[in-house]
DNA sequence: GTAAACTTTGACATCTGTGTCAAGGTCAAG
DNA sequence: CTTGACCTTGACACAGATGTCAAAGTTTAC
């Protein structure tokens, strides 16, 4: 499919599906004409590298979460140097941080809304 | 305290100290000579402000969250009105999505450590 | 075949959080 | 009183994610 269909598939502008490729964290193909081509399985990645963006990770990280989750052969766990090792320790430390202090904001929000009679806009699907 | 020493506390450059009450962040006293004084309370919030940025979430969504975790006269139950309610559920399920993506990273980098033989790393302390 | 809609690349603009530097005021130690 | 360390404001710079626009090619519809 082509890029404006990925895009609203994904859930982002066609804008930054090709910044996310610039970056190296998307592929496409390319059709004869040279309009991006993108497969269900392409559209589905890119959902993912949107989603990690959106949770707030730099291009620096996902490239490296990506690398993790899709492990190639040059991949194998020798490939993790121990500086490598270190470096993500230090980020995964960071992650967490974060999502404690996430969880601590969504509970005053909840909190907040439950006392203030909102309590319907909660888990409303 | 000057600032020097409440950035130091506060795990902070003092530039951005300045910054966060320039954006309404924070506050600080001033000494006679124009300095900036910092209170210990002072420097606690601030420590709580710096935890929120560094979690990710925006000025904007942080000066919501301080004004819920401090309800002051006008912020009483009557002052959240539907249409507050409403965009605060929204940014809520925003900050419930980044944390599901963030747990999912967090997952994946432990669960790399270990199998790549750095399980040593994690839990450090 | 022409117009509208879409694509390409590239450039420039914006916003946020930071770093950094300059010019000047303040203060404490010598 | 001078020196050095600290503070003030203001400005400029930068990176990352994004909006937007321009010029040019493509495709689709009429």
């Amino acid at each position: 499919m082509k890029i404006s269909e990925a895009a609203k598939k994904v859930g982002a502008p066609a804008r930054m599906l090709r910044y996310y490729e610039q970056q190296g964290l998307i592929e496409s193909s390319r059709s004869t004409n040279g309009y991006r081509d993108y497969s269900e399985d392409q559209v589905e990645h890119a959902r993912h590298v949107r989603a990690l963006i959106e949770a707030g990770l730099s291009t620096r990280m996902i490239k490296i979460v990506l690398d993790i989750e899709a492990p190639s052969a040059q991949d194998a766990a020798g490939a993790c140097t121990q500086t490598l090792a270190g470096e993500l320790a230090r980020e995964l430390r960071v992650v967490e941080n974060r999502i404690v202090c996430l969880e601590k904001s969504r509970d005053a929000v909840i909190d907040y809304l439950r006392r203030t009679g909102h309590a319907d806009l909660l888990t409303p699907a």
